[in-house]
DNA sequence: CTCTGTGCAAACACTTTGCAGCTAA
DNA sequence: TTAGCTGCAAAGTGTTTGCACAGAG
């Protein structure tokens, strides 16, 4: 047990909330959820599994990719975390669950978070919504970013 | 060479602008990029290489899986076909360049089209359109489809 | 104490690259 | 003829799986 005092410091809220998801979903606990999902809400990068994996190394010495990969899927799985929506390349998860729309450079493969609200609720066609169960509507650009051009 | 009256058949319209486009890149117009091109078009399933590959092997028996990422991806370039956007998994390839948008099942993978017409032309938000040079707007929704729920 | 979660290693899936021979223009 | 394309093989990148041990509940 590594000691949660340092690993944990701010965003207590999130993290209780985090806690809580948890047990209710039948999971445990372990230091190594805190950190990944600590290291994902904690920054606004849209990281991949590798991303994360370098970053909770720093305060996890011998943490796996593998548990973070794990980890990032459960985080999905849990609604605490999602996976960033693109075209091929790694997956890129986001510990953001507020509304919010994305642009990917496709150089540089940054993910950049804007807010347009008239994006926020997309209606479901009639057609599409009878027939599937629309479980997220995303609206997603793609081009190339201003450091980039 | 591979007889090309009985791969190309009919889409005889679609293929001629094709080879146009070709020479237009400065790009060769072989029989492997048409058999690939071909296979695109004919489907409405989104095909990954892989899928495009074993289509193309029934006609083009010594056609190379590499031959076909290649020419997916050229594709792709010269603007003749689009990768679809999505979450992981392998790269997809859609040769509809009719205006449309995807509904993807999360357990089948599932590649759906239909049109709305309110998606065809979302407005980029002013801020994003100074910074960012926008290439691609896509609605994109995500869940499950008729056969799996 | 028990059963889930972890780390390690290997397997796997998909994509990319280097190169020699081939072929469309 | 020749620059570009293909097929093959190998390497690279990202993800998944099986298993023994560790640790949260």
């Amino acid at each position: 047990m590594v000691n949660n005092n340092i690993i944990i410091n701010k965003l207590k809220k999130e993290i209780d909330a985090f806690q809580i998801k948890c047990r209710k979903a039948g999971l445990k606990v372990t230091p190594q959820r805190l950190v990944v999902y600590k290291a994902l809400i904690e920054t606004k990068q849209h990281p991949s599994a590798e991303m994360v994996f370098r970053r909770v190394r720093k305060v996890f010495h011998n943490i796996s990719l593998d548990t973070v990969n794990r980890t990032l899927a459960i985080l999905s799985k849990i609604g605490v975390a999602s996976t960033v929506e693109g075209s091929g390349d790694a997956k890129r998860f986001d510990g953001n669950l507020k509304p919010h729309q994305h642009f990917k450079c496709i150089k540089c493969k940054r993910i950049i978070d804007f807010y347009h609200k008239p994006f926020e609720n997309v209606k479901v066609p009639a057609d599409i919504g009878e027939k599937f169960t629309v479980l997220r509507k995303t609206v997603y650009f793609e081009g190339i970013c201003d450091s980039c051009r």
